[in-house]
This record gives structure tokens, sequence and C-alpha cells, in this order.
DNA sequence: GGACTTCAACTGGTATGACCTCTTACCAGT
DNA sequence: ACTGGTAAGAGGTCATACCAGTTGAAGTCC
């Protein structure tokens, strides 16, 4: 019973079996390996591939088939999901923790998203509870990348919780992991965090003249889309 | 040992195991009966309790905590979360499946999610793909609940998937469940099915004239939105 | 007495191996 | 050619034992 894991020392494996299974099956999704359509190995046969045991694997396939990934039946063998046709925004964080780096396509796509959801989302935050927006802009990050991509995150919560919609909290929420994934690299550039600092002054200044903020929100979205894109 | 279950004949049980378990367990949540932050039994106690075997019961535990709605820690006891705040938008499916009747509220949040993107994915669409647009709008639905709610769920699938943005339609898909439970309502009234196919004649119009569906989009998702208010 | 250490009793995590049920395909009987 | 049975293979469930973090109370040392 040849285990491709847990050699090293004696003391712990290090990842946990549960860990080690996800991660092994995700980036054979992932990289193509497993092709959607593609029918998984019998639970026997690829709990003793992975070094594992049948109900871990179990466990594992039951997390991946909720997020949409693989379709299990009864008597048929186990499926990849043709994931970005039938799954849901789940799949967004296993790709940001599985997907080494972000695939350009998928980070285009999620900021169109984002132009289309976020100036309507500041708009009926304005609407609903100005006074919440007003409160977190009149706190200004560190000139960091890190302070300001967790600043810029934070706002845009801010927005959806002031908006109140639970279904567009529920989207943001998805889009979490893999938005920081891209706000790390976006803001080492010093010219974006200056244009970015620029843009939380206006958009406290609109709010403190009594203006809506979704014109501002529209064009900053635009303006980070388009910098991606080049 | 007494099992709840399984009761009845001696066939076969009906509900499998693993649904069952589920069932019960997202309906003390979403009843209010395990609110957010509770804790929940002991895996070896809630299993006796609901009838099923431990292993079952962390299969049905590991799909909930995947979709957000529990929390999972190795020392210490499982915890229901506040998946209204940290859940994803695969909630919705749940919601849609165990909920009963649908949240108002719920409803009205998923409502106005449609009125800020489907115009927009509708106007990405039009530049992206028009023709697809125009051949689905070629054939028009039977004037009954059954078959307009079906084409009009497949009009917006059309629309997402013409508008190449594979964020958006993962979007869509976790919108799928609860939005289909919503429709069956909405097109059991007349003058909604009347309205409906003026709008889809609307569009086609406009299609073939080489303007852009978005305006028109965005009025019918205005006007569905407020007959849900009221 | 108070701060630290130890340990026992929780909790979830994993491992075995057996058996049930569904699906499929092959094959015999009509 | 069609029908029906049957066996192999896949997932579904069960039972039990043991491993591994967490916690807090009891015991110990300053």
């Amino acid at each position: 019973m040849p285990s491709p894991t847990q050699n090293s020392a004696s003391p712990a494996p290090a990842v946990k079996p549960a860990v080690h299974a996800e991660t092994q099956i995700m980036e054979a999704i992932l990289d193509g390996r497993w092709p959607p359509g593609h029918a998984l190995p019998a639970e026997r046969i690829l709990a003793t591939e992975l070094g594992v045991t049948r109900p871990t694997l179990r466990e594992t396939l039951q997390r991946l088939s909720r997020e949409g990934w693989v379709t299990i039946a009864h008597g048929k063998p186990t499926r990849v999901n043709d994931y970005l046709t039938c799954g849901g925004l789940g799949v967004l964080s296993s790709m940001a923790r599985y997907g080494g780096q972000l695939s350009e396509s998928m980070v285009k796509s999620l900021l169109e998203a984002r132009v289309i959801l976020l100036p309507a989302v500041a708009g009926h935050a304005f609407d609903t509870d100005p006074a919440a927006l007003s409160r977190f802009l009149s706190t200004v990050p560190e000139n960091t990348a890190k302070a300001m991509a967790a600043y810029d995150w934070e706002l845009q919560i801010c927005m959806v919780t002031a908006a109140k919609n639970p279904i567009l909290g529920l989207i943001f929420n998805d889009f979490t992991p893999m938005y920081q994934l891209w706000c790390e690299s976006y803001f080492e550039d010093p010219a974006a965090r200056e244009r970015s600092l620029a843009y939380y002054a206006d958009l406290a200044e609109a709010l403190a003249a009594g203006r809506s903020p979704a014109p501002l929100v529209a064009e900053m979205m635009k303006e980070a889309l388009d910098a991606w894109t080049h």
C-alpha cells in the first residue's frame, strides 16, 4: 500500500489527510488533468491513491460536490462538472485557494462584475445609510500596499452593509478571496495608491455635500478594470 | 438505541439517512431553533439523535460548512454561522430547498439585485453576441405559468451566456432555485404573463432595430420588483 | 495566596472493514 | 430481436476503535 505522503519524520503528518486529499483533487481539476466530464477513480481506489481512507475521501468529495466541482450519483462514477457553466459563485474561493496565480480572464470578469454592481451598491448605501459611509471615510489608510488593500476591501463591505441588501452581501462575500489576492498586486503600484487615496477623498467630499457617490464609484471601477486589461 | 426514524414498513427507509440529517439540521437553523452562534450537540450525540451514524452526519456537516452554514473547528464544538453576514451566495439554494415558503425580504433583495445586474448583462450580451439573443427571442412561449417561468429563466441564461462573463454566470446559477420558486407564483397572474409577452416582443423588436435591450430590461425588472413589493 | 503546570474530559479527525443499494452491462431464455 | 435475470462495480451507510486539538479544573511550585 504505497502512500505518496506522510514520510519525512514521525511526529505529525504536517498536512492533514483531509487537506491533502482536497488539494490533490482540486489541483487535478484546475490544471486540466481531470477535465469537465472526466470520471474520477472509484472511491476505494482514489482513497488509497491519495493515501487517505474512504470516509475521509468521501467528506472531501461531499464538500467539493456542494461547491459545484463534481457530481456524485449513487451507482455511477463521480464526474467532474463543467463548473463554469453549472457551478455557483462559491467556486471563486477554491480557485483563489488552489489556483496558484489568478487566471487573467477570471479577474477581468470579476472586475467587470464589480463595475456593474458596486456603483449601484454605493447608490443604495447612500439612500439607506449615508452616515455609515461618512463615518468609514473619515479615517484614511496608510500609503502601503497592505493597508490600502485592507481599507479598500472594508470600504466595499461598508457599502454593501449600508445598502441593506443581504443578497449583495453574499455576492461580495464570495468575491472576497479572489478580490483580496488581486488587491495585493494592484496596490503594489504607488500610482494606483495615489489614485485611490484621491478617490476616497472625493467620496467623502461628495457625501459631505449630499451628492450620491455612485458616479465616482462607477468611474473608479472602470479605471481599475481598464488598468488591469491594459 | 432508540431511532426516531425508519419505522413504518420494513423495505426501504424512503428518505436516505444523509437527506434526513441535512433536512433536520437545516430546518433547525432556518426556523431559528439553532440561531447564529449556537453550538451544535457533539457529533456523537447529534448522530444518535438524528438516527444516523457519525460518518454520515459528518459528511452532512462538511457539506453545510462548505456552504457557510456552520463552522467546524477541531477541539471546539461546531457552531452555527451568521450566514447572512459571512456566508456565500450558495446559501440561496438551501434556503429555497428547505425554506418552506420564500422569505419575503429575501425575494425582494433578489429582485433588487436583478434590477442592478440584468440590464447590464443584457447590454454586454448585445455588444458581444446579439445574434444569440435574437435567435432565442424568435420563439415565444405558451401562455401558461409553467411554460412562461421556464422561458423567462432560459432568457436570462441566454443573456448571461451571451455576455461572456463567467462570474455573472456563476451568480445567476446561484439565483436559479430561488428565482424559479418565485417565477412559479409570479406567472400565475395572467396580467403578468401578458406584460412579459409584450416585453419579449419589445426586446425582439429592439434587437431587430439594432438598439440595445438594456433600457427595456431595466424597466421590466423595476416593474417586477414593484409588483412584488406592492 | 497567586501563577504555573498537569492532566483528564470534552470536542472534532481519521482509520478499518463490513454490508446495503443503485447502475450498468452482459447473457440466457423466449 | 426482445425480454428478463444476474453479477460486477460504483456510491451509501453502518459500527467501532483510536488519534488529535481544546479547555478548564485540580494539583503544584514559588
